[in-house]
RNA sequence: GUCAGUGUAGCUCAGCUGGUUAGAGCACAGCAUUCAUAACGCUGAGGUCGAGAGUUCAAGUCUCUCCACUGACACCA
């Protein structure tokens, strides 16, 4: 049975950002992980292309929205394709399929009397494209941005009754997992507390959008064809779109990974809809932080925007790929910082890890004629093999919880535990006596295989290096399956070793 | 405005129920050193723990006030 995994789907206004490239690493990592251990997964991505700011900036650019859709779609692909992004489906909201599913989703809510005619009344800033708050006794309000008037608007919209599931939702955001990390589960559960208010799910004056069934003029408002995203991407090609075929190919989610921003939508609404529609519900949402840079918000008038695919093309995607994950503890915000991102990167990547299975390596073939040493003496505690089983376990615990800084600090503590390891034992002093070549054998064994336990764990996190890693130690072919090779001894003795090259290069 | 959270070495952060000289990693300095990507290892310098007051034999850790930042307070894709 196949579960899924997402990220949101991105609304294709603009070209993708930092913030949406951290949000597919980090569900790419997970996928990968999750892969290793031999789960049957469907790590979907995809686009949202409705909506009134897409036909407006179609308008401006002076083409259909359509084909502003295909343009930003399109960069969104090629990018998840320049990072080696590794998402088996990805669902864009304009596809037939994806109209089919949310009209049948929608008449199945309707059936169950979930759905009501009402007015969507306001104070309105058009700069915002939003209702706005304001003081009651205020009789011509201003926008608290734009500085200019608000407009009172009374439209006709359909809404989803949410007041329905008060109960439901309340139990679901107070149990265990669901929400995550912990704090924003506070939030959510003080919000629903309140009381909760339908919303609505149509508009009349949107004309790029999935029209309503049976409702002239009305088109769906994101929540009602966004999310359903997530399970119209399930559905294979060749299959009618049917909302019972949906749990034979991966639904429900394993856990959707969002951006605290839209929080509320995944953990309230989502559930809501998914209950009124009868199907089941995700395991867990995360809401991950957001990133700045240097200490500063990005935006355009700071003019310091960091631009992931400039990014890529200096630094390589496990670079970047392991300063977000490894220093930035998951679910809290992170300050992206250039000096700090090179010097982790160097201090880590290319020094703890790669620097020791080179120096590891090049002993070997030094010592053992350019192979892995045979040897049959043993001690009677293996320190480092300890230090590697702590190791695996606790990485797999890490990896389970989405806590990816954690897992890397866990990995780290392995390379550091095998080159404090060779400082102690000084097998270049030992070396120079003959007798003590079955040792050395041993000590050097021991370390190289410390190697192979680090380039298995940390895959999830830099592919690109653990394969180099597995490469070099010519095992290239155990990269997938770690039931079969996390654990202690699958180095062979007296395998060949190629002439170690560094396995990431030092940046900036 | 209301509620919640955060504020600890240059940077990123640990410090549970209050208890000897406040910790780690990175950066920095010195030493050592070749097996290695000037890497690894060792040593060191660096903090009035946001500010002030209080409780206590004892407070980074509890209470109060203040300051700064962040988030939530419903339609922000």
């Amino acid at each position: 049975m196949s579960i899924s995994i997402t990220t949101p789907l991105y609304y294709v206004n603009d070209k993708p950002h930092l913030g949406s490239t951290y949000s597919t690493i980090a569900t790419d990592a997970y996928a990968r992980y999750l892969r290793l251990k031999g789960k049957d997964i469907i790590f979907v991505t995809g686009v949202d292309e409705h909506g009134q700011k897409i036909q407006r900036t179609a308008a401006l650019k002076g083409i259909s929205p359509s084909e502003h859709c295909n343009d930003v779609s399109k960069k969104y692909l090629e990018l998840w394709d320049k990072w080696k992004i590794t998402n088996d489906r990805f669902i864009r909201t304009t596809s037939e399929s994806h109209k089919k599913l949310v009209e049948e989703f929608f008449l199945r809510v309707k059936a169950k009397g979930d759905i009501k005619l009402g007015n969507q009344q306001g104070w309105y800033c058009v700069g915002c494209e939003e209702y706005k708050d304001v003081d009651d006794t205020d009789e011509e309000p201003n926008c608290p941005i734009h500085l200019n008037k608000l407009e009172w608007r009374d439209e006709e919209n359909l809404f989803f009754c949410l007041s329905n599931y008060q109960k439901e939702i309340e139990t679901l955001v107070r149990s265990k997992y669901f929400i995550q990390p912990e704090s924003r589960k506070n939030e959510i559960v003080n919000f629903v507390s309140k009381g909760l208010k339908d919303f609505s799910i149509s508009r009349v004056d949107v004309t790029w959008g999935i029209s309503v069934p049976g409702y002239q003029g009305h088109t769906f408002y994101v929540w009602f064809d966004a999310l359903l995203g997530y399970l119209s991407s399930l559905l294979p090609k060749e299959e009618e779109v049917k909302l019972d075929n949906l749990s034979k190919y991966g639904w429900p989610a394993n856990v959707h990974i969002i951006g605290k921003d839209i929080l509320r939508f995944h953990a309230i609404y989502w559930p809501a809809m998914l209950m009124s529609a009868n199907l089941e519900l995700p395991n867990k949402v995360f809401g991950h932080g957001f990133l700045t840079s240097e200490g500063q918000k990005m935006g355009k008038s700071l003019g310091n925007i960091i631009d992931p695919e400039k990014l890529l093309e200096i630094y390589g995607e496990d670079a970047i790929r392991w300063y977000l994950l490894s220093d930035i503890k998951f679910g809290q915000d992170g300050d992206f910082q250039n000096q700090r991102f090179c010097d982790l990167v160097n201090s880590n990547l290319a020094n703890t890890i790669g620097n020791l299975l080179n120096r590891t390596i090049a002993m070997s073939r030094k010592w053992f004629n350019c192979c892995v040493p045979i040897f049959t003496y043993k001690e009677e505690s293996n320190s480092l093999m300890s230090k590697a089983n702590v190791s695996i376990e606790e990485v797999i615990n890490y990896y389970d919880q989405l806590s990816f800084k954690e897992a890397c600090q866990s990995i780290l503590n392995l390379a550091s535990s095998a080159n404090l390891y060779l400082n102690d034992k000084e097998p270049w002093k030992l070396i120079k006596e003959d007798s003590n070549k079955e040792k050395v054998a041993y000590y050097i064994y021991n370390v190289l295989e410390s190697c192979r336990i680090v380039s298995l764990l940390i895959n999830p996190v830099v592919p690109n290096l653990s394969l180099n890693m597995l490469k070099q130690l010519n095992l290239e072919s155990q990269i997938n399956d770690w039931n079969k090779y996390l654990n202690w001894g699958h180095l062979n003795q007296g395998a060949e070793l190629t002439e170690p090259k560094p396995v990431i290069s030092k940046i900036e």
